[in-house]
DNA sequence: ATTATACTTTACCAACTGGCTAATTAACCG
DNA sequence: CGGTTAATTAGCCAGTTGGTAAAGTATAAT
């Protein structure tokens, strides 16, 4: 199909797929485990579609017990999105301190972790 | 359409978009310039979509020039990539420290920044 | 043997993606 | 004005995605 880093990107590329992997964060879990939060809105095989892309991504590892199929969270593919990341850490950093200037300029404060100024106008597209 | 940390991820999951990025992040550009190296394998118009879909992740920026339309690179949505990626930094330390483990008791060195054994196996998918 | 549970597969569908060629718009140059 | 350069738009097409319902498989329980 296509690179490994563009099959964990496209994973990534959907809420629900996202979702699925913070359920994993917190342990292994069946399909229908997983499942169970979605069915208001997907049925069991959508599921279990979103579930093989994230299987091929590499980002999730099926196994077996019985009629289960334990699901657990495989980050080794992130590693390499971030790094990727990575890259680009030089401008993003600078692209905070101009939000920082900014803030500064418009309201005469520095940006504090606890500031609600700076925390309500931090996810201003540009800056 | 979807979310904007969706549209993020999905722009990221081309390599031909991560490779414009890539271009921009050494400077400004114009589509032409931008779509100068793609041309073996691509025409003008299908560099012209790319460039749309990562204009509408808001990772690129184009302003007018005459007839040029000169790109700049936004790093802005990557932050919140980040930002998501950082959920799984624990998990992502802990497979690293199982891969150091792995290695060490096959190979008996320890992860040395140079050491090929190790940088030769970096790339194993499961440890 | 039958039934229930857990999950997958198949077949279908609409919408989106990624590519193309050809045509169009917009600006500059002489 | 007419031509050239830069880029976009339109229309087409094949392949992928994300969802469904219905049928199928495998294991366990009675």
């Amino acid at each position: 199909m296509q690179d490994a880093l563009s099959r964990t990107f496209s994973a990534l590329a959907d809420p629900t797929r996202r979702a699925i992997l913070a359920r994993l964060r917190r342990g292994e879990a069946t399909v229908s485990q997983i499942a169970e939060p979605f069915l208001t809105q997907m049925t069991l095989p959508g599921v279990t579609k979103h579930l093989k892309v994230l299987e091929t991504a590499g980002l999730v590892t099926k196994s077996r017990d019985a009629q289960w199929r334990p699901c657990t969270l495989n980050v080794a593919p992130l590693t390499d999105a971030t790094a990727w990341m990575e890259e680009y850490r030089v401008q993003m950093e600078a692209s905070l301190d101009r939000l920082g200037l900014y803030l500064k300029s418009v309201t005469n404060t520095t940006l504090e972790p606890n500031d609600d100024d700076a925390a309500a106008d931090n996810d201003a597209q540009t800056v």
